[in-house]
Order: structure tokens, then C-alpha cells, then sequence
DNA sequence: TCTGGGGTCCTAGGACCC
DNA sequence: TCTGGGGTCCTAGGACCC
């Protein structure tokens, strides 16, 4: 049995609550507000928003301005990651006084197996109230929990009821509760494939479960499939799984202006292999590819990669090889974004790195390691003085 | 319409090997 | 060599999620 708990608008509640914490008398959640990014750092679209805001018609990551236009008295607070942070890990703090069964799926949603819990708690769906109201009144802010044999249902009846609410989705229940819903309602049916569906004729979940399974396959590719178990209320596979490690980890920034500079765009991209790296370099890992990004002015993406003979976490390694793949890729035009991702990664104990490194490499891992070392006294710092 | 940032997975085509 | 086909690895691009 799993519970899927997801806060409702999570970076506007956070701010809400925090706000009132600090003496503030208005509640975001009760005007037409949102948390977006800065327009002038080029970074503006709608990150959350309250409900009297969806009522003018303000939908998450549409730009700020329009939203604005749509409602002209709208409520614009900047995003603040660090509280998300500190919010979110609150509330799974509270979900591990009960279980540990607890798979983290992004940073305000996330699946609980209580099937540990059936002595203590047999009535699943009142535990699921009582944990609702228990991050209420601790918290201050309210989540929607989708209650299920299944962590697929469980994330659709979350969904279902919004906010502060408790669904319960059974395999019983989908032809009644499920069918009927539009096919963009179903997990992993985004933009592209819910319009190729509807050109079929597939409007609905119901019409997609009621579908051929081969057919859609052969129209959609594997994601065809695995929409057509959806539908029809099950997992080919788990839903997510508890992964140890990431696969890749990687940096991107809208700059401020267009570049099209060549040492414009190398100053941006040594600065985010050094976030990259030493991220990186903090999960004890090594990259086997580099992979260098740019978006230009219009809004067209272009990638490269490299996969490196030796995996590596230094950063002036990484930046060799990024800069050759830049000069690669870039086609000239104006630069509106730059990204950095490294892949393939291994642990540092499964290689001997020392094996083909070279003096300089050696010297180089030296000052990324002394890099490390002053940046995490610089933060012990500031937290002792705060 | 003037459009963020962090991820995962899939697909198609080419290189290379046997 | 004018050649078949399977397997694997790599890259670019795209779709999806929050």
C-alpha cells in the first residue's frame, strides 16, 4: 500500500507560510499571486502559483509578463531556493517518524510504502489524514495524498483532489474515477504524444486503455506502451526506483545578455564546470562524458559530447575538453543559455585514477582538492556567524 | 507568448567488431 | 571485395517529469 504525497503549490505554500511566520498579516495563498523569476535576469516564468491566480488563467512556466497581463494586479515574489530546501526536508523529516519506506521523488513530492504500518495503523486512509493534518499544524501548509495498491494510482489520485485533500485510487476504481479524465491527465503523456493521440481519435485515458496495446506501440515507441499500461492502471515496471546515485549531474544559466563572444561564452562555461565538478567531486565520483550546451536567441538547442578515455573530476580536465567541444558546436549565432553536464559516472573507489595520470593532472587534482577544502570552510564560516 | 533549471529515458544513425 | 547480419558503443536530438 502507498500513499503519494505531493504539496500543493509547493514554492508559493513555502513562502506563505514562511511570510506568516515573520509576522506578515496577508496570506499568498488567499490573492492572486505566483513565485517567479527575475525578469531581468532573463529568468522570467511563473515557478508556482496560488489559486486565485490559476482563476485568472496563469499556468506554471508561462512568462512572468504575460501572467501579469493576465492579471494585473498580481502578487510577484522571487523564488528562494534555500527555504525550499529547508521545507522540503522538514516535511520528509516528519513523514520518517513513521516509516523509513519513504522513495523522494522531487523536492515537494513523494511515495511512502506503509505496508510497515498496517499493525499500528490498519485504516490506511485515516493514517493518510492524520499525516496530512499533522504537516498543517507543524508546517503551515497543506498536501494532497493519493492513497493506492499502487504507486502510479497513488500519484494520479493526488492529483485528482486539490488542495489539502486524500484520495483513494484503486485498480477497481479506474474505469469510473480515471477513464473519463482527458489523456493529457495521465502520467507521462506530455504536449507532443497527447497530440499525436488526439489526431488519432484518442481523447481520453479511457480511449487510450481501451485501445490496442500493439498499435499504439507501433505508433508511439516504447513511450506508447508504457502510456497504455497507465491507462489501464499498471506499472510495466516500478514507477520509480530508489537509485543510490545520480546519472549525471550538470549546470546550465541563462546569461544576463546574448553572447557572441567566444571569451564570453568560455568565462560562463569554466564557471559552471567548476560548480559541476566539484559537485562531482562531492559524490566521489568520476565522469566518463562531457556533454557541452547552448540555446541561442532563438530558442534553438545544440549539444555535444565526449566520452573521455580516462573518467576524470578535475576541473581543468573537464573545461579542456568543454572548450573543444564549444568550439565544435558553436555555430556563431547569439548565445542566450550555456549548460555543462558530465555523465557516465563511476565511483572514485572502481578506478585507479593515479594509473594514467599525468604530473600536471596530479598537481591539478591537487588544486581542485584544495579548492574544496577552502570553499567548505568558507561556508562553516558564514554558518557559525549566522 | 518572448519563454528556468535539474534531471531521466528513448531513438536513430554511424562506427566498429566478429 | 562489389558482401550479410548481429552486437555494442557512441552521439545528437527530443520527449517527459518536477
Amino acid at each position: 500500500m502507498y500513499f503519494h504525497i505531493d504539496v500543493n503549490s509547493a514554492f508559493l505554500s513555502w513562502e506563505a507560510a514562511e511570510r506568516l511566520r515573520n509576522g506578515e498579516q496577508v496570506d499568498l495563498r488567499d490573492i492572486p499571486s505566483i513565485v517567479g523569476g527575475s525578469i531581468e535576469k532573463r529568468r522570467g516564468v511563473v515557478l508556482a502559483k496560488s489559486i486565485p491566480a490559476k482563476a485568472y488563467g496563469i499556468k506554471t512556466g508561462e512568462p512572468v509578463v504575460d501572467a501579469v497581463r493576465k492579471c494585473p494586479n498580481l502578487k510577484v515574489v522571487p523564488s528562494n531556493f534555500d527555504l525550499y530546501m529547508k521545507s522540503s526536508r522538514a516535511m520528509f523529516d516528519l513523514f520518517r517518524k513513521y516509516t523509513n519506506r519513504i522513495t523522494i521523488y522531487s523536492i515537494d513530492e513523494c511515495f511512502i510504502d506503509i505496508r510497515d504500518l498496517d499493525y499500528l495503523y490498519p485504516d490506511h486512509v485515516a493514517l493518510a489524514y492524520e499525516i496530512k493534518e499533522e504537516i498543517k499544524k507543524q508546517l503551515g501548509f497543506t498536501v494532497s495524498v493519493g492513497v493506492s495498491d499502487q504507486m502510479l494510482l497513488a500519484k494520479m489520485a493526488s492529483d485528482m483532489k486539490k488542495p489539502d485533500a486524500v484520495t483513494v485510487l484503486y485498480q477497481s476504481d479506474i474505469e469510473d474515477k480515471m477513464w473519463g479524465l482527458p489523456i493529457e491527465d495521465l502520467f507521462m503523456v506530455g504536449r507532443q504524444t497527447s497530440k499525436r493521440l488526439r489526431k488519432i481519435g484518442i481523447a481520453t485515458i479511457g480511449d487510450l486503455a481501451r485501445a490496442k496495446p500493439d498499435f499504439i506501440e507501433n505508433y508511439l515507441g516504447a513511450i506508447g506502451k508504457t502510456a497504455w499500461y497507465y491507462a489501464n492502471g499498471q506499472e510495466e515496471k516500478p514507477l520509480v526506483e530508489k537509485r543510490e546515485r545520480s546519472k549525471s549531474i550538470g549546470n546550465s544559466n541563462t546569461l544576463i545578455h546574448d553572447v557572441n563572444i567566444r571569451s564570453e561564452a568560455l568565462i560562463e562555461i569554466l564557471s559552471l564546470t567548476e560548480k559541476v565538478m566539484a559537485r562531482l567531486r562531492k559524490e566521489k565520483m568520476l565522469a566518463k562524458t562531457i556533454a557541452v550546451e547552448y540555446k541561442n536567441s532563438d530558442f534553438e538547442t545544440f549539444a555535444h559530447q565526449v566520452s573521455l578515455s580516462n573518467p576524470t573530476d578535475a576541473t581543468m580536465k573537464a573545461f579542456e575538453e568543454a572548450e573543444k567541444l564549444f568550439d565544435e558546436l558553436w555555430r556563431g549565432d547569439a548565445i542566450r543559455a550555456i549548460g555543462l553536464r558530465v555523465s557516465n559516472l563511476i565511483s572514485v573507489q572502481n578506478e585507479q585514477v593515479t594509473l594514467f595520470e599525468s604530473e600536471l593532472e596530479r598537481k591539478q587534482r591537487k588544486v581542485d582538492f584544495v579548492v574544496d577544502e577552502i570553499k567548505k570552510d568558507v561556508r562553516i564560516t558564514r554558518s557559525v556567524l549566522l
